[in-house]
RNA sequence: UCCUCAGUAGCUCAAUGGCAGAGCAUUCGGCUGUUAACCGAAGGGUUGUAGGUUCGAGUCCUACCUGAGGAGCCA
């Protein structure tokens, strides 16, 4: 069991509800984890606060968990702070007063006084009247507090209280025109879980900040409305992505992060020490999903893949997280049926359920209402004579060399002839990876699709039709100057009851920023690894 | 790996080779409807590093470091 694994199952242990407001409070060091007898220490850079100390990684977050551990429990500051004792709250007899709520679905509460957590997302004052923002992670909400219509106590806590201090608050909710979400909250009481010290305040201003600090911050810098947004956007990408296949009959077969070999090559590939042996990050499960698409007909993996390609360009993580089908018994017409169905299914679902989000990124929603199949096909050779005519135009700079794959231009270009995604087939065979099945019609032409997306968002999607014969899987190996006996397992899919089948790729991080609408990937995953960023 | 650009206060940026500046943030004061609130004041600097040219370098030159954008490659 990891260290982490200890801390987070631990946690519940120092997690308690005070008997008289029935607030969560939570008291934990570091040093108390490890040392279960030792008394909870009120940090000394935050006299007469709640002490909630820094606990490591992501703990803060997990703060209401099991209720009935609460053994190690210092009074709340409730009493002090004058929160009113009310009837205990469970799933039988839920809080009458003031319930607790989230600010996302605070417009069922109007005209009721309601119990948020969260932080102070921006203080206003004006005299005797304070507007603090707060936020809790499904939104932000605007309270009022008059110095004469609150309690002393809490005018003075929220007088001078800084940028995201988190802070339990109560508050009658309102609906208020010039309020941006349409409610405010008539501040009840507050209660500050944790101050931010004036001394050290939180880095990230409302006013603009640079790409690099915030990126050297993005561990505060998810916390702002726009960031968030687009995480939420990601997961429901990410869930719809997994409900298209789950609910239409695939298995879910992830495949092995460390892998002995590489599928094209080692330069673009992560080495990592095995117990003295080298083994590598994936840069793609394709090779493993086609051995248990062949067991189970149709199958799926979802997960991170790593590439040590040194590209320093929007379209770029070094460490990205791919969606992989895989069907037996497949060809290619079935595998663009298939890519345009999933990908209209993940922009129904996110313009269905996260609207509120794409709004908030200010994300033209109409863009993405013609995202419905059939989505247009086009072979290689039709589109190099589009780049082609576009030279001649004058729309591109170079003329196109026929059997070169597409440049980041010509991508950019094709896709923004289209109002949806464009799926590109049938590229010559010699620019293709080498496992792709030839076109019976012409062996010079590879069965493969590559999906643009629109407005210039380039690839997103890149698959095939995969070859099914061993003597001609065997000689392309050759060809490829790859070693045979890395890939002798994948002869064996070959040797034993070999079938057509297809399957394609989807980068998650790449189809977040296309529905997005954003101009670089690095904002589409919580924490990007790129050529030059590590940290945090 | 190649091309281009940038690095000055915590942040975003100014400064003809000639006194190191503004806005925001922080601190103090003011304001009963603010919407990145506003008004007044204060504190805050080894101009990325090392060398060079010059009476004088944030500014010009050389090398290096760091980052950004792009190419190639890819999802």
């Amino acid at each position: 069991m990891s260290f982490l694994h200890l801390l987070v199952s631990d946690l519940s242990a120092f997690t308690h509800r005070c008997q008289n407001c029935l607030l969560a409070t939570y008291r934990m060091q570091p040093q108390a984890i490890l040392s279960k007898s030792k008394p909870f220490p009120i940090p000394s850079n935050n006299p007469g606060k709640l002490g909630i100390g820094q606990p490591p990684g992501g703990a803060r977050y997990s703060r209401n968990s099991a209720p009935t551990a609460a053994r190690a429990a210092g009074p709340c500051r409730c009493r002090t702070l004058g929160v009113q004792r009310r009837e205990r709250r469970d799933s039988t007899m839920p809080d009458q007063a003031s319930p607790l709520t989230t600010i996302a679905a605070i417009g069922q509460h109007e005209g009721q006084s309601v119990t948020l957590r969260g932080w102070l997302y921006n203080l206003r004052e004006s005299g005797k009247l304070l507007f603090p923002i707060f936020r809790d992670g499904t939104g932000t909400i605007q309270g009022v507090a008059h110095v004469k219509s609150v309690p002393s106590h809490v005018f003075d806590a929220l007088k001078g209280l800084t940028q995201e201090s988190s802070v339990i608050v109560r508050g009658k909710v309102r609906a208020d025109k010039r309020a941006p979400g349409g409610h405010e909250l008539d501040l009840e009481d507050l209660e500050v879980v944790q101050r931010v010290p004036e001394s050290d305040p939180y880095p990230i201003t409302l006013k603009e900040h640079g790409v690099d600090f915030l990126m050297e911050h993005r561990h505060l810098w998810v916390r702002t409305p726009r960031q968030s947004a687009i995480l939420r956007i990601r997961a429901e990408i990410m869930r719809a992505a997994a409900e298209y296949f789950d609910s239409n009959g695939y298995i879910r077969t992830d495949p092995p992060i460390l892998t002995p070999a590489a599928c094209e090559g080692t330069s673009t590939l992560f080495p990592v020490d095995y117990f003295g042996d080298p083994a590598f990050l994936t840069q793609s499960g394709q090779l493993y999903v086609e051995s248990t698409a062949l067991a189970l007909g149709k199958v799926y993996s979802f997960g991170p893949t790593f590439r040590a390609e040194k590209s320093k360009t929007r379209r770029h993580l070094t460490e990205f997280w791919m969606i992989e089908p895989e069907v037996a018994f497949m060809d290619l017409d079935g595998l663009m049926e298939l890519a345009e169905n999933f990908l209209a299914h993940i922009v129904a679902s996110v313009l269905k359920n996260r609207a509120a989000e794409l709004e908030t990124i200010g994300r033209d929603a109409e863009k993405l209402k013609t995202i419905v199949p059939p989505f247009p096909r086009l072979r290689y050779d039709e589109a190099v004579e589009m780049l082609n005519q576009a030279h001649r135009d004058g729309y591109l700079e170079a003329p196109f060399e026929y059997g070169n794959d597409f440049g980041s231009p010509d991508e950019t270009w094709l896709s923004a002839r289209y109002d949806r995604p464009v799926m590109v087939h049938r590229y010559p065979a010699h620019v293709k990876a080498f496992y792709m099945e030839p076109d019976p019609k012409d062996p010079r032409y590879a069965l493969c699709v590559d999906v643009l997306a629109p407005e210039g968002y380039g690839e997103i999607i890149g698959g095939s039709q995969r070859a099914a014969s061993l003597e001609l899987l065997k000689s392309r190996i050759e060809e490829h100057k790859l070693p045979m006996e890395a890939f002798e397992w994948y002869l064996d899919l070959r040797r034993y009851g070999s079938v057509p089948h297809s399957g394609f790729g989807m980068g998650i991080e790449r189809a977040v920023a296309w529905i997005c609408g954003l101009d670089h990937v690095r904002e589409t995953i919580p924490f990007a690894r790129t050529l030059h960023r590590m940290y945090p």
